[in-house]
DNA sequence: GCGTATTCAAACGCTTTTAA
DNA sequence: TTAAAAGCGTTTGAATACGC
């Protein structure tokens, strides 16, 4: 996507020419319109030229703004990050092939997560927090935010915008503390083909977000936690068995009944169970 | 140098929450 | 029930970078 790679590129050069000055720029890319906002857009070209071009000041009368106002500018800016529209010419914009796909009822499911992770800083929070648990506080979720390179100056807005495009995307359909790829692949199967995904898009997450390697039945976030597991006989340091172990603790309290809040881990130093010895 | 596109920062008003 | 406080969303203008 180009207008995805272009806004992410300018982002990281904005911020490498202007290390020292007063004004703080984010080094990561991230929209400040919702995802909800955006299509509204994509749908009001869909309704009003279909596949074809329009100009901006249609786009704006369309969506009742004035094309002079920034809000309108940052909805238009937010919906070629999450590349639902392309802008061929200035000042012209048409549907891109995931803005097609998310006016469609059979295909928008689908669409609107594409778009979600489309947007630099949300790919890179989704596949932090794969399967895991989001910061609780506000707080904690805009210093991660920050530490994925968003200025701390937006940050606020950059969470706001995140927690209600997820919401919009369907990444909250099993709690707005985790996100959870929303189950499409399976109820679409008959329906037509999907947008091809995200260049930039591992091929393998895909495996590794199925339910298969017989964790049928079991909550993505099982999954996930299960998939963080390195291999057998890896160099596994402690802190991050530590970490592992406070988020299954976490996981465990989130989808099961009982008392599980006093379970507490730490990294002291304690006499190892012997380790099962293997002839070699 | 100028125009355009994009990002940043702040102000304002509305909504929700909480305590008396 | 009501008032105060906090949070949130929207809008606006300034700042910045890029292309011509």
């Amino acid at each position: 996507m180009a207008g995805e790679n272009s806004a992410s590129a300018e982002a990281t050069k904005l911020n490498t020419s202007e290390e020292g000055a007063t004004k703080q720029r984010s080094t990561i890319a991230f929209p400040y319109a919702p995802l909800g906002d955006t299509i509204e857009l994509a749908e009001a070209i869909h309704g009003n030229v279909g596949l074809g071009e329009c100009d901006d000041d249609q786009l704006a009368v369309w969506t009742k703004q004035s094309p002079k106002s920034s809000g309108f500018r940052v909805q238009i800016a937010s919906a070629r990050l999450f590349g639902l529209i392309t802008s061929p010419a200035g000042g012209k914009y048409r549907l891109a092939d995931l803005g097609s796909a998310i006016v469609d009822p059979n295909q928008t499911r689908e669409a609107r997560a594409n778009a979600f992770l489309n947007v630099p800083l949300y790919r890179a929070i989704f596949d932090k927090y794969r399967g895991g648990v989001l910061p609780g506080q506000a707080a904690a979720m805009e210093r991660e935010i920050v530490a994925l390179g968003v200025s701390d100056k937006v940050k606020d807005r950059a969470r706001q915008v995140f927690e209600r495009s997820a919401e919009q995307a369907g990444f909250f359909a099993h709690g707005r503390n985790r996100l959870v790829m929303p189950g499409f692949a399976a109820r679409q199967a008959d329906a037509a083909p999907p947008p091809p995904p995200p260049a930039d898009e591992p091929q393998d997450e895909k495996k590794k977000g199925g339910n298969g390697g017989g964790f049928d039945g079991h909550d993505p976030l099982i999954i996930g936690l299960f998939q963080k597991l390195p291999e057998p006989e890896a160099d596994w340091p402690v802190a991050a068995r530590l970490k592992w172990l406070q988020t299954a603790a976490n996981i465990f309290d989130l989808l099961y009944k009982g008392d599980g809040g006093g379970i507490s881990m730490s990294a002291a130093r304690a006499e190892r169970s012997p380790r099962p010895q293997h002839d070699d």
